[in-house]
Order: C-alpha cells, then structure tokens, then sequence
DNA sequence: GAGATTTGATATGGTCCATAACAATTATCA
DNA sequence: TGATAATTGTTATGGACCATATCAAATCTC
C-alpha cells in the first residue's frame, strides 16, 4: 500500500478561488477516487496505524516518549531482572537495533544496565526511581488521552472487539 | 510500541534439554508476561500491520509487488490521466519520495509517465497494458490469498467490522 | 512582461530495520 | 580438564523509508 506521515500542514485553504471547476456543473476535478484501495486490508491497516501513532506522540510530547520507548518501559517494569536479548526479543527488536534504544533510555535515567552476577555476559534491566515515575504519568496519559479516544469513537464494545480482532490478526495472520 | 520484522527462523528447537527449569515444578523461565502491552492500541496495531504486509509480500512474490506499488497501480487504473502530485499526494507519499517509486514502475513497463499537453510541467500517469495485466493478477491474488485470509480468520461480518472501524481511525482520530 | 507558483526532480539527512562480525563470557562434551 | 561451540552485548554497515530544502522548466497572476 503506502501512506507516508506527511504531518505537516496541508494548507486546506477554504480558497474561495477553487482551481478546477467547468463553470457549471461537473463536480471537483479535485479528490481521486481511491477505489478498492479503500477497502485493502493492508491500506486502511497502515494508515489506522500512523494515525494511532501519530496521535500516541502528541499525547507524549510532555514526556517525549515514543511508542517504542513506552513499550520498552512497560515490559521492563512488569518484568524485572530480564537481560537485554530478552526484552528486546520479545518486543520483536533485533538485538543491535535495541543498544542505541537503551543507551537512550539510560541517558535519560529511566532505566539501567546492571551486570548481572550469575551471567557476566547479560546486562539485567530495571527501571530507576525516574523510570518509574514517568512510566506512571506515561500510563496515565496514554489512558486518558489516548487510548480513551478509541472509546470516543468505537465505543467500548467495539473497542474491546477491535483489539481482539488485530490480537488475533497480530498472532494468527 | 515496537514491533520490527525479525521474519527471520525463529528457530524453535524443540529441545527436551530446555535451558531453564528449576528442576521441579517452577514454571517456564521463558515467555515473558506482556502485561498492559497486550491491550495498547498502538501495539497490538502496528504488530498486526507487520503482519498483514509480510503475508502480502509473500502472496506478491510472484509478481514482486509491495503494498505500496499495487496502491499505486491501483489508484493509476482507477484515476486514469491524473498526474504525479496527485497520485502522490492522495496516497500520502510525498513528491520527492514517488519519483523512484515511479522509476521502478516504469522500468519494468507497468506505467509510464506522460508529458501533459495541457500542462507541460506535468507528467500525466498511465498503466501499460503489461501493467494492466499485472494489476489482473495482484489483484487476484490478492483477493484470494491475501485478502480471504481474514474471512478465514475473522468470518465475512466481523472482516467487514474491522474494515469499517480501522478507516473510522484513519479518518478520525 | 515581472514576479510568484506549481511540477517533477535531485540532493541530503534522519530514522528504522537487518546482517555480519567481534570480544568477553559461558556451555558443552570428548 | 581443556578445546570447541554457543550466547550476550556491541559496533559497523547497508538498505528501505521518510522528510526538507532547493532547482529548472513551465505556468499563473496581475
């Protein structure tokens, strides 16, 4: 399919002055016709996402978390004294891809790298004291501002069989 | 969230010489818990696009599709004698970025690109009847392989719930 | 006709994803 | 026990995708 971000501005300006228009009738030549596109499965599943995304960033912007981050927090926090191959794994992260991710999280003093003693290859993750409480406001605010927006517009039930639905697209596809 | 591809062996060794076990009772070390991750919108989301894109792939293997191109293709057949902006735009990539998708397509004689009488600047798109003729088949395929896979999984009124719902998303939230 | 705008294109940088390779450490097992 | 294999975190690197600035040619505006 393909649906970029693009967030910036579309400069929608209500222009009195419309570009196209045959004087008289004949509708917009603007707005294409998306066709069967808008109902490909992986069309309207991408761009869903960007637009969950999009929105999870906005919702974060106090705590500049990203989705990643979030997820990473959460998975430590709810299981302490994993390794770092562990984590990552989990979250579907390719161990070289999730070094810089943690060098970024440790920087910040949300989480640390501790040597483990029984195996002195793996680093054991944990949340700081830091970690943890913006993990907490991080929570909050993901609730509240984002994930009730599903509510808003679905409706609980809807919500609760829309996420069952991609669970089992995620798992069973 | 997260969430990579990883596609690769997952390699699941059966392995009756399982690492951890603490020899007794002490359930699997493995398998960490996903806690509140598993109901994140934004996660469970962008897992199932993955997974819907890498299904799609393997069904265009043959004709070397990606999600992106076949959006294209389709929006070009549907929107015949619109130019390159404006297929760009409509599906949310951006001018600089479709000039090599372009190339690619037109390389393999799928489209062509079409100096506008009209508008000399412009460059109107066209399917090639190759390109036609590919679109038939992707089209197919993804229609019986790809898309039927959900009617499978979810069943034709639930299918068509998800459909509904994930565009009130790309749309509204 | 001068200046602003649009179109396709190039160059460039950022982010994310994937693979290979390496040192340190641990596991295997002959 | 000791040589070899495997694992962990890491670096380096390349690819795919995304975003911005900028350009020449063509068109639009007035």
């Amino acid at each position: 399919m393909t649906v970029s971000k693009a967030a910036g501005k579309s400069s929608e300006k209500p222009a009195e002055t419309a570009k196209g228009r045959k004087d008289v009738a004949e509708a917009q030549p603007e707005a294409l016709q998306l066709g069967e596109l808008s109902e490909q499965l992986g069309y309207i599943l991408k761009r869903a996402q960007l637009k969950v995304f999009e929105n999870f960033l906005r919702c974060m912007a106090s705590l500049q978390l990203t989705p990643a981050q979030f997820s990473v927090l959460l998975l430590v926090e709810k299981n302490p004294g994993r390794n770092q191959t562990e984590i990552a794994s989990t979250l579907g992260i390719l161990r070289p891809n999730f070094v810089a991710m943690l060098d970024n999280l440790e920087s910040r003093d949300l989480c640390a790298r501790i040597r483990s003693t029984n195996d002195r290859r793996s680093h054991i993750l944990v949340l700081t004291d830091k970690g943890k409480a913006v993990l907490a406001r991080a929570r909050k605010l993901a609730a509240t501002k984002h994930e009730a927006r599903l509510n808003d517009l679905l409706g609980q039930a809807n919500r609760e069989a829309l996420i069952a639905m991609l669970s089992k697209i995620a798992s069973e596809f």
